[in-house]
DNA sequence: CGAGTCCTGTGT
DNA sequence: ACACAGGACTCG
């Protein structure tokens, strides 16, 4: 479900009531959530304490430590996981963190593709994730967009290339921008290509500071939803005249993805 | 590259 | 009954 601006608002909503506090217990509702053993896990978790907690592109990492020695819970959403402060346990809860002196955290999946994962060190696969798209440069974007070929959507969707950038987002940008989804990244020009740099920045921090969107049943860390969906320009909006030249959006398959894009503002 | 896989729910 | 869903891995 979550992409870059929803991850960061669950982050940021779980902060003040997860960092510097000691984790009591943890409930696997769903063992397969936890990769490994879920008694193994719970008994790690058991007694560390959270020094802080932070996203990493579309992961979110708990910093523990007990006494010396440090580890990391990391956790992926995927498409329909999330975390929910003091909410009541449903039928689609896989997880409740147990934490001393504040609520509990619950955590939802109902596709149970999400997954927790306890490691002494951070997980070589978030090193081999691309820059946040929030921090990097234009003179560095340009070129690293132009080196690479093939569709510009797939090259958006790769999380080596950016990370937390997902299919809502990747389509927001290219409209943005005007970059037709199928674009040959290493044709694009360089001022296009700034261009893009700009629209995925832009696109990324209204929708953080809309609290991300709500498609179906996505809401925050304190339970109420984002808005952002409310101005996606293309996303969902198949056949809905553009906003800009009134042609009908239309919706393709780009890197197995559904794509939105409008036709005539996004020339190849 | 695309297709299949992991899952469950919703809308047509 | 079928298509589709905010993700990402594995395979051919």
């Amino acid at each position: 479900m979550p992409e870059l601006p929803e991850v960061e608002t669950i982050v940021r909503g779980l902060s003040r009531h997860v960092v510097n506090r000691r984790i009591q217990n943890v409930e696997f509702l769903w063992p397969g959530l936890v990769t490994g053993d879920a008694e193994e896990a719970t008994a790690h978790l058991r007694g560390q304490r959270v020094t802080a907690l932070r996203r990493h592109g579309k992961y979110i990492v708990f910093e523990l430590q007990r006494r010396r020695s440090k580890s990391c819970l990391v956790v992926h959403l995927r498409m329909t996981g999330n975390f929910i402060v003091g909410g009541d346990p449903g039928p689609h809860t896989r997880a409740v963190l147990h934490l001393e002196g504040g609520p509990a955290l619950v955590y939802h999946d109902i596709r149970k593709f999400g997954r927790w994962q306890w490691s002494e060190q951070l997980p070589h696969r978030l090193g081999d994730l691309g820059p946040e798209p929030l921090e990097i440069s234009q003179e560095d974007f340009v070129p690293r967009l132009r080196a690479r070929r093939g569709m510009a959507k797939a090259l958006l969707l790769n999380q080596e290339f950016l990370r937390g950038l997902g299919n809502i987002y990747a389509d927001e940008a290219l409209f943005r921008a005007r970059i037709h989804p199928r674009a040959d990244s290493a044709k694009i020009s360089k001022a296009r290509a700034a261009g893009l740099h700009a629209a995925i920045r832009n696109v990324l921090s209204e929708a953080i500071s809309q609290g991300g969107s709500t498609i179906n049943n996505y809401v925050n860390s304190e339970g109420s939803q984002g808005y952002f969906q409310l101005r996606t320009a293309v996303y969902g909006k198949t056949g809905e005249p553009c906003k800009v030249c009134a042609a009908p959006i239309r919706r393709i398959i780009v890197a197995s993805r559904s794509t939105h894009f409008c036709p005539r503002c996004q020339r190849r």
